[in-house]
RNA sequence: GGGCGCUUAACUCAGUUGGUUAGAGUGUCUGCCUUACAAGCAGGAUGUCAUAGGUUCGAGUCCUAUAGCGCCCACCA
């Protein structure tokens, strides 16, 4: 028999390797092919409870759909994540006294090894722990060696196709991690900073030209001045020159439209080597590219003096000097956005730089075209956010891939003199060295819904699994990994990666703030599983916000998941206490009771099949918590109690307790595994058996509306007799010929030993029910104020319902149905009022 | 600057194509140890659905404007 009170603990120890070792996770034969992969969390740590969230989402829909009888896999898999990992592996080489960069890299990489094989255990571990259904057998690596051939073979094919190139442009440069970033990774942040005006003497002039910077330190590579053609208080100034402060060269003026007449002094200095923008100016003017700062984000020789100094070290002393060589007009303090690297969160700097990219433009045309057709789209849920992916495809531009690091895919490109080879593998023939540089993570992340099934061979996997059903992911990865997913499957494979793209939101805390370290508010979900159980998590997590939304973390809706479990727990304790003796269902001679429950399980199956198959996990909770609590437990066995020695009840309370485990068990696979394997009658494990369905047979509208009646009657007399304080000795008059027996068993009343009619009246009614409780006590203050205000609000509700059915519009044009029930409603509101002013 | 989302009970949130007296959990109040469960049972109370207009017989839901909060994208030398 089972335990008086659920145990998390206890339920949920071993199952996991139970289910593991008989390989329930594995392929199933037969069924039609489902597949999701998972999301690769990265090897830098450990999971929180976004990846619990993300990963729990993932784990229903597999289970749901196997026990659909879809042959459903979910790959799992690990991201070697270039950036964060390199600099984990190099802090901890640091604490151990060893420099990184003076290892080599073959020995640097073993250490990076390492770290990742220890890493990975952990993932495992939690991955464990969270009672994740993943199909280990297909495990994935982004490293792995499949995954670097296909990652070779899309890096060669774009470059034959002249959509991968190397050039020197402008990028964002990491100063800390020194490597070049794409777009996606800076993130802009609003800094406080200053305008320095700055005198450029005019050649052989006393006059000057007043030019703001917020960067004076680039001015070593100035190049030029730039005014705008159009603005007439410098167009004459076109072609002369200027003289740089400090470096003392002739730089020229130059009329271009980047210089905006209407911003600050309406000069600019140009640095091409520094600036996106100027970047341009210069191509157009033919200007030179000076870099003056080095990878790490020193000041360069150009910089003469302040050469090795660090650049805000030489702001701050280039600022000094150049107040007292009198060349400063003024510091204006302003607020402005600032990038910075989402790893490593110092300044970005642009910078000039060769590096490899992909050119955008025609892959992200193809998805805005593909994503026109609804049958070859990439349908996101919620809808709206097929926008930011539409839209970062308008704008995108040039992916910079190439990453100065080690720990990566290395690029596979060779070089000998002026010569360049792109291939597969090494050139034959000596003399070739190998690109230093590794890919951009995302760069074999986008691979994944098709690299893990074996691509670029045809393989039994990848016929069968792709394109993918589902993608399930927050919806701040989107511009990282889902465009990328997007383009690079529709390029490399003509389909979309996925069907849907189910997006969740970012979890917070009770305040709403993002988690973080910094703040110190995080909660690891294995805490979480300690106390509550991963069951009560995974249900928190999945039903407690309507999809896309963040959700705030709150201990106490765990608390209420474990409370709605302990629940089921005793639930199916009564059950299987009750339904020892039961080797075979049998639905003959089913009461009005059986019937109602019968037919409120199969509209709630009908309503949590939809639910589940749109995804709304939200809406299926609330409606199985509500079947489960309210119908199942506080009605159907409350009565079923007096009926315990019949078959029918016996088969009904088994049936429809099989059905709601079923039901809970891709949101709660520990504890409906235990009570399911204690059923009398029951499948080698539930994670094999079928999901619930809908049985049209099974559905008794009559008796459900019947017996809805009775339980509410119920409800009217408890507190008809809670709220005018009725005590013990009560008479009964019955008004009617009903049926009230199941009524007063339920309420526990004998009606023989309630036929006193005396004292006041108290009606009770409800639909056809209507009986009078008599009891004799003094009428107070108190009671006639309670009755007076029944009698006021049935007052005003029967007036509000008779303006209502006198207005002809709303008779003329609202459903039938509806106003047949207002003219009901009407009429037994006025009955009743009736008789309440009887008494 | 462009776009998106949110604002509903004390708190956290649902609210499907508009259907007329707006739901849940938690908290709170009253009464119960009724042998599945006191981590429970029975019964209550609590809302100008952000604001102002509009469409409609009917608006939390649709439209317009406003306010507050949040996010994304772009960008200011």
């Amino acid at each position: 028999m089972l335990e008086k009170k659920y145990n998390h603990l206890e339920v949920e120890n071993g199952k996991y390797e139970n289910w593991v070792k008989n390989g329930y996770f594995e392929e199933k034969e037969g069924g039609k092919p489902y597949a999701i992969v998972i999301p690769p969390p990265n090897v830098t740590g450990k999971l929180h409870l976004g990846h619990a969230w993300n990963t729990t989402l993932q784990d229903i829909i597999i289970r749901f759909k196997r026990m659909q009888g879809f042959n459903a896999i979910w790959v799992p898999g690990m991201d070697h994540a270039g950036i964060a990992t390199q600099a984990k592996v190099d802090a901890k080489l640091k604490d151990m006294g060893i420099k990184p960069r003076e290892l080599d890299r073959a020995k640097w990489l073993r250490y990076a090894w390492d770290w990742k094989n220890e890493y990975a255990e952990n993932i495992h571990k939690q991955w464990a722990k969270l009672g994740l259904a993943l199909c280990y057998s297909k495990e994935r690596f982004t490293l792995d060696e499949g995954l670097n051939r296909a990652v070779n073979h899309v890096f060669k094919t774009l470059f034959d196709e002249g959509l991968i190139y190397r050039g020197e442009r402008i990028i964002n440069w990491d100063p800390a991690q020194m490597t070049a970033l794409s777009n996606e990774e800076v993130i802009y942040k609003e800094v406080k900073g200053a305008f320095y005006h700055i005198k450029y003497y005019l050649e052989n002039s006393d006059e000057y030209l007043e030019v703001a910077t917020t960067r004076p330190e680039t001015l070593f590579g100035d190049t030029a001045v730039a005014v705008n053609p159009d603005d007439e208080r410098y167009k004459d100034l076109i072609g002369k020159n200027v003289i740089l402060p400090v470096v003392g060269k002739l730089i020229p003026i130059v009329g271009d439209e980047h210089a905006d007449p209407e911003f600050g002094t309406g000069i600019v200095k140009i640095t091409p080597a520094h600036d996106p923008n100027d970047f341009e100016v210069g191509n157009r003017h033919n200007l030179e590219r000076i870099v003056c700062i080095n990878p790490d984000g020193t000041m360069n020789e150009n910089a003469g003096e302040f050469a090795g100094l660090d650049r805000f070290v030489a702001r701050e002393k280039l600022v000094e000097y150049l107040k007292e060589k009198d060349l400063l007009i003024s510091v204006e303090e302003i607020m402005h956005n600032v990038g910075h690297s989402e790893r490593s969160g110092v300044m970005v700097e642009p910078y000039l730089s060769k590096q490899w990219f992909v050119k955008m433009r025609p892959l992200a045309d193809r998805v805005l075209e593909n994503q026109k057709n609804k049958d070859t789209k990439v349908n996101f849920v919620p809808t709206r956010y097929e926008k930011i992916m539409n839209h970062w495809m308008e704008i995108t531009y040039d992916w910079c891939i190439s990453r100065q690091l080690w720990w990566g895919h290395r690029i596979p490109a060779w070089y000998k003199g002026d010569e360049v080879y792109v291939g597969e593998v090494a050139p034959v023939g000596d003399g070739w060295v190998q690109d230093n540089d590794v890919l951009d993570t995302w760069f074999s992340s986008a691979l994944w819904p098709f690299s893990t099934l074996g691509w670029p061979e045809e393989t039994e996997d990848f016929k069968k699994f792709y394109p993918n059903n589902v993608l399930v992911t927050g919806y701040d990865i989107i511009p990282f990994w889902v465009n990328r997913m997007t383009f690079q499957g529709l390029h490399f494979t003509g389909k979309r990666p996925f069907k849907d793209c189910l997006i969740h939101g970012l979890i917070r805390d009770k305040q709403g703030r993002k988690m973080s370290k910094s703040l110190g508010n995080g909660v690891d979900p294995m805490d979480v599983i300690d106390t509550y159980g991963a069951d009560a998590l995974r249900f928190f997590l999945t039903t407690s916000s309507a999809a896309g939304t963040d959700l705030r973390y709150d201990e106490e809706k765990v608390k209420a998941s474990w409370n709605f479990i302990n629940k089921l727990w005793n639930a199916s304790r009564f059950v299987l206490m009750n339904i020892e003796d039961l080797d075979t269902l049998n639905f003959d001679n089913l009461k009005m009771e059986d019937k109602w429950i019968l037919t409120s399980l199969n509209n709630t199956i009908k309503s949590v099949t939809k639910n589940m198959e749109q995804y709304d996990f939200n809406n299926v909770g609330t409606e199985i918590y509500s079947f489960v609590w309210n119908d199942f437990c506080d009605n159907y066995i409350e009565f079923a109690k007096f009926s315990l020695e019949n078959k029918a009840t016996k088969s009904v309370l088994c049936y429809v307790l099989t059905c709601i485990l079923k039901m809970l068990h891709p949101f709660m696979p520990y504890v409906t595994d235990e009570l399911y394997s204690n059923l009398p009658m029951h499948e080698e494990n539930i994670i094999l058996s079928e999901y619930p369905k809908y049985n049209k047979s099974e559905v008794f509208n009559k008796e459900y509306e019947e017996f809805t009646n009775i339980i509410e009657f119920i409800k009217v007399f408890r507190n008809v007799k809670l709220e005018n304080k009725i005590g013990k000795d009560f008479g009964i008059k019955i008004n009617n010929e009903e049926d009230y027996s199941l009524i007063m068993k339920l309420l526990r009343i004998n009606l023989d030993k309630h036929n006193e009619i005396k004292g006041t009246k108290y009606s009770v009614i409800y639909k056809n029910y209507n009986l009078d409780i008599y009891y004799e006590k003094e009428v107070t203050e108190e009671d006639m104020m309670l009755l007076n205000k029944q009698i006021s609000e049935l007052e005003s509700s029967i007036e509000r319902r008779k303006k209502l059915l006198n207005n002809e519009n709303y008779v003329a044009k609202a459903p039938k149905e509806l106003v047949e029930k207002e003219r009901f409603t009407l009429k037994a509101e006025e009955e009743k009022l009736a008789k309440l002013k009887n008494e």
